[in-house]
DNA sequence: CCGTATCCAAGGAGATACTG
DNA sequence: CAGTATCTCCTTGGATACGG
C-alpha cells in the first residue's frame, strides 16, 4: 500500500482517499440523488430525511472542492442554485450501488426487516 | 430510504449501515488481508503500515462482534492469537476491491502517481 | 505476545441564530 | 431560498503505560 499526500493530508492507502471522496453519513446519499437529476438545495433538503441544514451545504462545498458536483447559481430573487453530478462524481454512482447492496446485506444477516 | 434500530444506535440508511461494517481507516485493510490467509495478531500488525497497537485491537474487537471475523486462542505461552474472516465477512470483500479501485480512480484524476 | 485502560487532540455533526 | 457563523457534544484515533 502506498502513501501520498493531497490538499495538506496524509493518505497511507487508495480506500482511504476513496472514503475521503464518498464517506461520511451524507456524501453517498446526496450523490444518490443528483444521479439522474439537477436539484436545487431545497429539493436536496426536502428529499433527505434527517438531514441538517449545516450538514448538506458544508457536504455540497466540500463536494464541490473536489470536483465531484457542480454548482450554478441563478442571479434572482429569492435565490435559485442548481447541484448536478459532474464526470467525476458520475464515478461514484456504481461504487455507492455496491455499498448500498451491501448494506441489505447486512441488514438481512441481522434479520432487520422493514 | 428507511430508518431503523440496531445494537443501541439508529440508522437512517443501508449505506450508513454499510459504513457501519467497513468503514473507517482500518477496517477494510484489515478484512483485505485476512481473504486468503489466516493471519496472527502481530502478522497483522506488520502488514498494515501506520496502524497502532490500539487501533488494530479495537477494530478487531469490533468486527469479531459484529460476526465478519473469527478469532481462535491457542492457550500457550507467549499467547498466540489467529484472526480468519468468517463467511459474513467474505461478502465485504468485491465490495472491498470497488472502493479501492475508485479510490485508485480518482487519485488519477487527482494527478497522483506512485 | 497480546490485551486493556487512560489521557488527549481533531474532526464530525446537531441546534440555533443571523444575513442578503 | 440559500448560505454562514457559533457553540457544543460526541466519536475517532494517536500516544503511552500497565497487565497476564
Amino acid at each position: 500500500m502506498p502513501e501520498f499526500f493531497h490538499d495538506q493530508k496524509l493518505y497511507y492507502t487508495p480506500i482511504e482517499f476513496a472514503l475521503n471522496h464518498i464517506g461520511g453519513t451524507w456524501k453517498m446519499p446526496i450523490l444518490w440523488r443528483l444521479q439522474y437529476k439537477v436539484l436545487r438545495y431545497g429539493e436536496l433538503k426536502k428529499d433527505i430525511p434527517h438531514i441538517t441544514h449545516k450538514m448538506l451545504a458544508s457536504q455540497l462545498r466540500d463536494m464541490e472542492q473536489k470536483g465531484m458536483i457542480e454548482r450554478k447559481v441563478y442571479p434572482v430573487v429569492p435565490p435559485k442554485v442548481e447541484y448536478s453530478l459532474t464526470e467525476k462524481g458520475l464515478k461514484a454512482i456504481p461504487v455507492i450501488e455496491h455499498i448500498m447492496k451491501f448494506g441489505y446485506d447486512m441488514m438481512n444477516e441481522a434479520g432487520i426487516t422493514l
